[in-house]
DNA sequence: TGCATATTCAACCATTTGGTTGACGATCCT
DNA sequence: AGGATCGTCAACCAAATGGTTGAATATGCA
């Protein structure tokens, strides 16, 4: 258990598969539009979605020459309640969440929704 | 405000941090209680004390010549925010968070048996 | 004063991380 | 079959990470 939360965190670290994770959150998406909105190779874009992967975070289904990749929102449960029992003093503010992640998205999500 | 995911979750990527950070929910240490229970040197316990400050996740107060650690709560609600946000359809559930806590608790304290 | 305690600093080392490029297997489309 | 597309693999690189040891600084105490 301690071991999936060194993986967890240390794959939610880069601001790269933060931003990942939020487009996934919109619909699953193939790896090449996954790349699309940065600016690195897409040899990058798939070693991320490897640590992500790895640590229970999304997963991939190939059809066809596709691989789809798929936010898998389980994964997250241990280490948000670990932290949950840190933050016990304040409540759960799900509209805080609303607010911060259209920050996040202002950039990538806008490029990736453009590919349809 | 240093807070930021990137360093929060990469603070928190670290067992032996999170242990510490478990060990100050308890009370407040000083640096060299901190380290008591851990196989490595006092610096570089040191260091993970630094990595966590620079978070924001503890602070540091020098009284004499002994510096308290603190838990700094608050600095993990946008985290803890954001990962909520994905675990959305999953409830709070503190119970398992104090199961383990007394996991993680129990690690550090075997690491000190196998050192005396 | 002088010694012990508490903590950090500086330098060093091995491993990991996040990126690159070029080549490759697999799959779709003519 | 032949060519374009999708994604990964292998090798390489610079920088960051997590640890070490020995010296330095700051404080407490007899």
């Amino acid at each position: 258990m301690a071991a999936n939360l060194d993986t967890v965190f240390s794959a939610l670290a880069d601001p790269t598969r933060r931003t990942i994770l939020a487009m996934l959150l919109e619909d699953d998406m193939a790896v090449t539009d996954v790349a699309e909105p940065f600016q690195m190779s897409l040899t990058a874009i798939s070693k991320h979605l490897g640590i992500l992967t790895e640590a229970g975070l999304i997963s991939r289904e190939k059809r066809g020459r596709v691989i789809w990749c798929k936010l898998e929102p389980d994964a997250m449960r241990n280490a948000s309640v670990w932290m949950q029992g840190f933050g016990q003093f304040e409540p759960v503010d799900l509209d805080a969440f609303e607010r911060f992640l259209e920050g996040e998205l202002a950039e990538a999500d806008a490029e990736a929704e453009t590919q349809g």
